[in-house]
DNA sequence: TATAAAATAAAGCATTTGTATTTTTAATTG
DNA sequence: CAATTAAAAATACAAATGCTTTATTTTATA
């Protein structure tokens, strides 16, 4: 009777397994909700999920560091006859060539997103190919030069751009002692600027249409003859006007909005020369994360 | 210890990483110019690429409709050594977690910047493409459905990851009502869900280490039995679980940190596949902008 | 059409395979 | 702390695997 149940549970588990994201909950599911050993392996299989489908029980077992029949267990407790079964549903779900079925199903989805997604896959490409072009590398190698040696480094962004703002100073100050963080309250950008010096760089961060903000915030810091370095879509920005340096790129995309994705990668492609210059760069964020997981803001 | 040495030597052999592209090739180029049957072959195995990672030489040789043999000098004509040879390339092609930059924190330093770009890029590529595989892409799909038909949606992201969240709910909320501000100040996130009710639903980005607070945003929202959508770099996340739809993908880099960017573009590929929906999207925001043009936040 | 050469298939063999069964270890309970 | 149970590891074995060797078929050329 006991058994009965268990069995339907099993069964339950596996209730209609067939794609990734379905059999990837279920495992995660496990990782949760067993023993130890089982869980620790279900855990592995979900960061090394398509190694289930190339190896044998004993060949994954030895990979996953753990015993040949955990693997076998795991596969049942999984809801599989055993871990052929288990195997073969991975396999089919990773599959590139899909069967007439799943062809089907796919064929249900909107025209409009395929097209949709390809496109921006593609604005994507173009966009983020600029950026790996000679000019523009060079800029991004000449601002990060710029930026080491400044004394503190400002950064300033608002409204969609503030996010690209905000994740170049945040971690940037991490790793570095000069960058300080971009202003978030109205009125900051002002008040941090009133502080800087000529030794100081300012770098600025806007697209079409350009914020008055930043573009207001870039004259003070050229009247003060402090560098500035612009994050921008063109040249004919406002923000280029005296700028030390200027890393340029199309922010076009095919959807309502310009896409800001070569940004983010603009910022980190700085952030990476940087800190191939720097020794303690890795060391100073270890140590600050050593510090957040101390007092609890991470999760252990 | 005759086994360890043959292992090694296994290991040994392997060449050069391979990629699909250049083995498809290869396999291309026997379908042409190689004897009747390996070409008969070669040319199954080009529409039936992936079951080569899968499968022992007679269960490849079966489905097939081959002789065992026919593999295995199928494979050696190749230029492997044998199938199995074949075969782990072909697997590593398929493999869906690359792991050839994983751990290289402090190897950046005094690195050519030559290296570190070309590195940057293909990692880049390598982590976006991600997001462009069918199972990945129905994710965003289904998790932009779900955040269309939600009463409220609300997004939490800290440290790096705040500027992820605060790009998605900015440009979220400018286009769609429902989408709310993620939250900035401390404790506003817990205010936030305090007041969210069933039928809202929460986005929630955290990658490895996982964030304290969106660990616990992601349990109220469960115990409140709102949908979750998990932004996150693995299944193994605290953030999947009951989640109703995780949206995963690598974030390793070459650099000291991992690279968000991949993330960046998982949030505007969400944005855009809401808008392909929305008749009203592009108006929302072209007023919002109207607006911000009529009291001087943009510079004409 | 005879025959050497090339291509393919079959057979053989030591290893490895998947899983059922047994033993050991760890955890829990009275 | 002994008894009981659950979990994990070890063992066992028929079936399979990868690759080599041998046999057969096909092809090309004299």
């Amino acid at each position: 009777m006991l058994y009965f149940i268990k069995l339907e549970m099993k069964y339950a588990r596996r209730s209609g397994l067939q794609t990734q994201a379905k059999l990837k909950a279920a495992i995660k599911d496990l990782q949760v909700n067993s023993t130890p050993t089982i869980s620790e392996f279900a855990t592995w299989c979900l960061t090394n999920y398509s190694e289930i489908a190339f190896h044998s029980v004993r060949a994954l077992a030895d990979i996953a560091n753990v015993n040949a029949n955990t693997v076998v267990r795991f596969s049942k407790e999984l809801g599989f006859k055993g871990y052929e079964d288990l195997r073969q549903n991975v396999q089919s779900t990773l599959r590139t060539t899909q069967t007439a079925y799943s062809k089907r199903a796919d064929a249900l989805i909107d025209r409009d997103e395929n097209d949709l997604f390809s496109e921006l896959k593609e604005s994507y490409t173009l966009n983020s190919n600029t950026l790996f072009q000679p000019s523009t590398r060079s800029a991004i190698v000449d601002a990060a030069n710029c930026i080491r040696s400044a004394e503190k480094v400002f950064t300033v962004g608002v409204r969609s751009s503030y996010s690209i703002a905000h994740y170049f100073s945040y971690v940037g100050s991490m790793a570095f002692e000069n960058i300080t963080r971009a202003p978030a309250e109205p009125g900051a950008i002002m008040d941090q600027l009133a502080k800087a010096r000529e030794s100081d760089v300012l770098v600025a961060i806007s697209f079409s249409y350009y914020s008055a903000e930043i573009v207001r915030a870039a004259e003070i810091a050229r009247a003060k003859r402090m560098k500035v370095i612009a994050i921008t879509d063109s040249y004919s920005s406002p923000l280029t006007i005296d700028a030390a340096h200027v890393i340029e790129f199309p922010i076009e995309g095919p959807q309502y909005m310009p896409t800001l994705s070569a940004a983010f990668m603009a910022v980190e492609l700085i952030l990476a020369a940087l800190a191939s210059h720097s020794s303690n760069a890795s060391g100073n964020i270890q140590k600050f994360e050593e510090q957040i997981l101390k007092y609890g803001g991470y999760i252990s």
